[in-house]
DNA sequence: CGTTTACACTAGCGCTTGCTTGGTTGACCT
DNA sequence: AGGTCAACCAAGCAAGCGCTAGTGTAAACG
């Protein structure tokens, strides 16, 4: 057994699992249908993976490894602006919805199917991802730019900017800047 | 075969299922689980429903018809203030979020699992649904009160609500209240 | 060169799944 | 008393499930 580490190889059967747990659901897809994507029979599949629940928590976690590092880069690259940084945010978040969107998907339908494990791992990724949502918030907040309860809002921006995943068609007229931008306009109190 | 009534014993039935879907999530909820928490044995459950699609099609159905009735029910009570309607609707949709909490969690995670008859059927029901939400918003749109994409805006509105899902805590400090003025509070334009 | 390692295969075990079949029960109606 | 009917049960089928065991093979390594 070759598990745990992460080869280009499992990186690749990762992103193929990730496409077909969106369309199948996690339960629904089969180890024999992961392995026929994969190109590999059923049982090769365990030499890249301990178990079924592995797949899924490895699909989850680039997702949200990705997340985090494109929101940090995307604060580096803006100055201390609050109104800025609030922009910024919603444009990475939108951004990774859009490339990682399959992994993304699946960490919103399918967490409560991570055992114990990888859900006490992967929630401490997801906690540090919201905590960046939380500072920046909570800079806005200081600077007059918006205002309310910091644990409402940012709840609901996480919601408003989550739910994309069900309607956002990226073939459509709006661009992603447009949502950031609506949204943000949406937040801003009234003389900032 | 009895199916497709709605008698008083159908609508037990389909309230318990609804728990265990949620526990469990409707593909790992088998009908062995579900005539147990019922207390009969699995074959008697298919005198009830035809197949275990239908049981999910039975929850969503409910909680979808309690959400717009619940909806309209608010706006009638109220005068044709915009900002009173908005916050009507906020109100409305939380408290369905709390009395029906299994039966719209179970709408929001296992929709994908309804067959292609029973979505259509259920698509209507919760367009209808959203078309009073879009109704409300245009009304405030109107009278300047908030501002920005119909779209878009009912979008935000709705993910934001349907989010507190994941995270909103009954027994906890803030009420639904809260989160339903906080909400429009966020919404509301510069000088409305 | 011989050994190890990574990756894949075949074959199938043991179990669970959704659902069917054929029959029983007891309350109700005429 | 005889008939109806919803509600339930016992038993089990066919299919599919996750996963394992044991083997083959070609490249990489000492």
């Amino acid at each position: 057994m070759n598990v745990m580490n992460d080869s280009p190889r499992r990186k690749e059967l990762t992103r193929q699992a990730a496409q077909l747990f969106v369309q199948e659901g996690f339960d629904r897809t089969t180890v024999r249908m992961l392995a026929q994507e994969m190109g590999i029979k059923s049982g090769s599949l365990f030499h890249h993976f301990r178990d079924k629940q592995e797949i899924l928590a490895a699909v989850i976690e680039e997702g949200t490894e990705n997340a985090l590092s494109i929101a940090r880069a995307a604060l580096e690259e803006c100055d201390s602006d609050p109104e800025a940084r609030l922009h910024a945010m919603a444009r990475a978040h939108l951004a990774t919805l859009l490339t990682d969107r399959n992994a993304h998907v699946v960490a919103l339908y399918e967490w409560r199917r991570l055992d114990g494990q990888a859900r006490a791992h992967l929630s401490h990724l997801r906690d540090a991802y919201e905590a960046l949502w939380e500072t920046v918030i909570d800079e806005a907040l200081a600077a007059g730019v918006i205002q309310g309860d910091r644990f409402l809002v940012s709840r609901f921006v996480m919601g408003a900017l989550n739910w994309t995943v069900r309607w956002y068609d990226p073939e459509g007229e709006r661009s992603p800047e447009d949502l950031a931008r609506e949204l943000i306009a949406m937040l801003m109190s009234p003389r900032a």
